[in-house]
DNA sequence: AATGCGGGGGT
DNA sequence: ACCCCAGCATT
């Protein structure tokens, strides 16, 4: 293709792609004040998170840390509890780590280029793509799962999108559309095109300003693109958790930061093994992670809970310390807090679950799951 | 180049 | 019940 004809089929599509952002575009949080540290802050939060989902945590977190250097010099755990129930909490723990080596090595100042950007933790092909062009106004592409839709549409691709020869590519193409001085924009425009008109299922393709330009549209049937391999089935734990008391006060342990769930605090335990029951499983778990034997009582509260890749049937337990003082043998730390302080720690949803529960069951009845209190 | 990581929303 | 999502780090 001569340059000419290049640029032709660039303006073909960005064109009517931008005049439709222009119209379309929808307010959210991060559109209104477009400083680097905004910018960056909201395209972490919504790697793999949808929209409506992240809003509420975006404007608790800014409330919160207003700048990198609070971000910086605020405590891990603290910036765990802001981001509790948001998942994937790397990404905390990614953004904190990072905000010490800009303020440390920058002044607190966000660098602006693609390449600087990339080499922050957290911060991959995406997310260095679209602070630079979005921030800072960098020529560079933004290609999520969004604009990998619309790009595999509109060009009939019909790789397996999960293969990264084919992200490769479609990023290729992304290039070929990006249009000078506007990287920015083109690049949110054909995310939110994605998000908004070329949807997974039932794509509005009738309101698309590049429907006339997609070959798939042309071709008859969108909606199978973009092809993926199929996912594998999910395998199903149950898992036991001991709710300890003794004196008003209930055991917890942090999980270790190189783990799943990294740095969250919760009821130590874990997962049953074949041929065992619960009680068992729990009793192990207590010896393994924290060197204590323990009485296993009754079933305080059972909470189903989904991740990506298994679901776990979680079993909490009031539980009597028979014998040994916890020590951490496979965890962080432990404490014992009051019931009422669980609020602070951050945990994942399935043992605020249990925490609620607890204060449920303590409100009803005070005394009766606390058979060690001695008031 | 493939895989593990949370949680929630849509259909 | 699935499917998918403003992906990244690790292997």
């Amino acid at each position: 293709m001569s340059a000419a004809a290049a640029a032709q089929s660039q303006a073909v599509l960005s064109c009517p792609l931008l005049d439709w952002f222009a119209r379309h575009a929808r307010d959210l949080p991060w559109r209104r004040d477009r400083t680097p540290y905004r910018i960056w802050l909201a395209e972490v939060m919504l790697q793999q998170t949808q929209v409506d989902t992240v809003i509420p945590y975006y404007e608790r977190f800014l409330a919160r840390f207003p700048t990198i250097a609070e971000l910086a010099a605020a405590e891990l755990g603290d910036v765990l509890k802001v981001w509790e129930g948001l998942g994937y909490y790397a990404r905390a723990r990614n953004l904190h780590a990072a905000a010490r080596q800009v303020v440390a090595r920058s002044a607190g100042r966000l660098p602006g280029s693609y390449d600087e950007l990339l080499v922050l933790p957290g911060v991959g092909r995406y997310t260095a793509g679209a602070v630079a062009s979005i921030a800072f106004g960098q020529h560079v592409v933004a290609v999520d799962g969004n604009a990998r839709r619309v790009l595999c549409r509109v060009f009939a691709v019909t790789g397996d999108v999960t293969r990264s020869s084919v992200q490769r590519e479609l990023e290729e193409l992304a290039v070929g559309l990006l249009p000078c001085g506007r990287a920015g924009e083109f690049n949110e425009a054909l995310i939110e095109l994605g998000a908004t008109v070329c949807t997974p299922r039932a794509p509005r393709c009738g309101e698309c300003p590049l429907a006339g330009e997609c070959q798939a549209y042309v071709g008859g049937d969108p909606e199978p693109l973009p092809v993926r391999r199929p996912r594998r089935r999910v395998p199903h734990y149950d898992v036991a958790a001991a709710v300890t008391l003794r004196d008003g006060h209930v055991l917890v342990a942090q999980r270790k930061v190189e783990d799943m769930l990294g740095g969250l605090w919760e009821f130590p335990g874990g997962k049953r093994e074949e041929g065992e029951t619960l009680p068992e499983c729990l009793a192990r778990e207590m010896r393994e992670e924290l060197g204590v034997e323990v009485k296993v009582e009754e079933v305080l509260t059972v909470v189903k809970h989904a991740f990506t890749h298994f679901r776990i049937t979680l079993h909490a337990f009031t539980c009597q310390l028979t014998s040994g003082e916890p020590s951490c043998l496979d965890c962080a730390a432990f404490r014992w807090v009051a019931p009422a302080d669980l609020e602070g720690l951050p945990m994942s949803v399935a043992d605020r679950k249990v925490a609620a529960a607890l204060q449920a069951a303590q409100g009803q009845a005070p005394d009766l799951p606390l058979h060690g209190n001695p008031s």
